[in-house]
DNA sequence: GGGTTGATGTTAGCAATGTCAACATCCGCA
DNA sequence: TGCGGATGTTGACATTGCTAACATCAACCC
């Protein structure tokens, strides 16, 4: 009595990458909340105890969601980040509008990186290299930014606390599912259509913040 | 065979409010993907089911937690805008003080307040309610201070979604748990304790970002 | 080749959970 | 007094996370 069908091979293959991309579609479908291991193992073909060859439990497939998420992040963010070296400014907003928009395209994960309920960071040494990596990308521009001279010659570390405070708050604020009907002309919901809209003007208010008073 | 011991009365009195105390020192001690209604119903001392004569599931429950978050946090903000009505400037400080103040003492709920894992906003027309009138707090001073010509003339719902998310994502950042021994002299930690120590620079910060440019 | 070993997958099963249905108790009011 | 609705209880079911014991397979050594 081996295998139900005759088609399908012992070994999956590729079970790991597979639950995380199974999982990513059930959190941007239906929430963490509904999310079980059985029912992604079912989905994926596999039975039900074959994830934990993987992942030792639940939340530790979380923190690979994580990790992955991470790195996608910091990719993106270099990316662009490289593409204005020499001007600072610029190349802050850049980053802001790449950080957000990552939020906006994979909600799912973003909101894994984020969400302490989750995903413990302090549990797995890699993951927190990975924010800690996503986050220096962050910290070299405003260095380059005070070193150029066109931002306020503040604690490095206050003024990036302070922008990455800022860009994760528009980010998770746009992660918020869209308001129903009945509070479509509420101020929240005005606030984050905006944003959503166009995040632009805002990541400028941002660097109203930090730039040198004339 | 009626009751376990003869002094608890067969109706607990005030149980609703008593299972949202438990559930928060719950979420404090241990986070949210540990919790069950039914330890909740066994710690305050009745029975497995009761529970859902006062939150029909488990997440109504997070419902009504996070509802009463927004009442409370609401009501600080609220204290501290009446104490600075003719400087919208300090007003502004005060409130985001009192708004990182907040996520500091009840971490556990102002986690539920925008966790968007654990509650779904548009599920509670009450919840989207007071958060509706949370924001407006922090609307009126930006208002007052665009009137006062001493906030930039832009678009006030633009202002106050740069606001909100700067103070949310300060807020937030402040509760990741402290990162452990390792990471001690990292970039990421040093923001975070200069946040946890003294909000108020990067408040201020913020308020560079609105400021009328001289 | 033949055999061993480790990675991967499977089946069986336990304790715990969310939630429903049916029943019990009690408070307040007609 | 008696009755209805609010509150609490017992019992049960399907589902879940996770463990233990066992099966399959691929890669490597001789």
């Amino acid at each position: 009595m081996a295998k139900a069908t005759a088609s399908r091979p012992y070994h999956h293959g590729d079970l790991r990458q597979s639950l995380i991309e199974a999982a990513c579609d059930h959190l941007l479908e239906s929430g963490a909340d509904t999310l079980s291991l059985r029912a992604l193992a079912r989905k994926v073909g596999v039975s039900q105890t074959a994830p934990y060859r993987h992942f030792e439990s639940k939340s530790a497939l979380f923190r690979g969601i994580a990790l992955y998420g991470f790195e996608l992040m910091a990719a993106e963010m270099a990316l662009v980040s490289s593409q204005h070296e020499d001007d600072a400014e610029q190349a802050f907003i850049e980053i802001g509008v790449a950080y957000v928009d990552f939020a906006r395209r994979h909600p799912e994960k973003y909101q894994l990186l984020f969400d302490s309920a989750l995903v413990d960071f302090h549990e797995s040494d890699a993951l927190m290299q990975a924010g800690t990596a996503a986050f220096q990308i962050l910290l070299d521009v405003i260095e380059r930014g005070i070193d150029q001279g066109v931002f306020v010659d503040k604690p490095i570390h206050l003024v990036a606390g302070a922008v990455w405070s800022s860009m994760h708050g528009a980010a998770s604020l746009l992660l918020a599912k869209a308001p129903s009907e009945m509070h479509r002309d509420k101020p929240v919901t005005i606030v984050m259509e905006q944003l959503s809209a166009d995040p632009r003007p805002t990541i400028e208010l941002f660097l109203n913040a930090i730039r040198k008073p004339c």
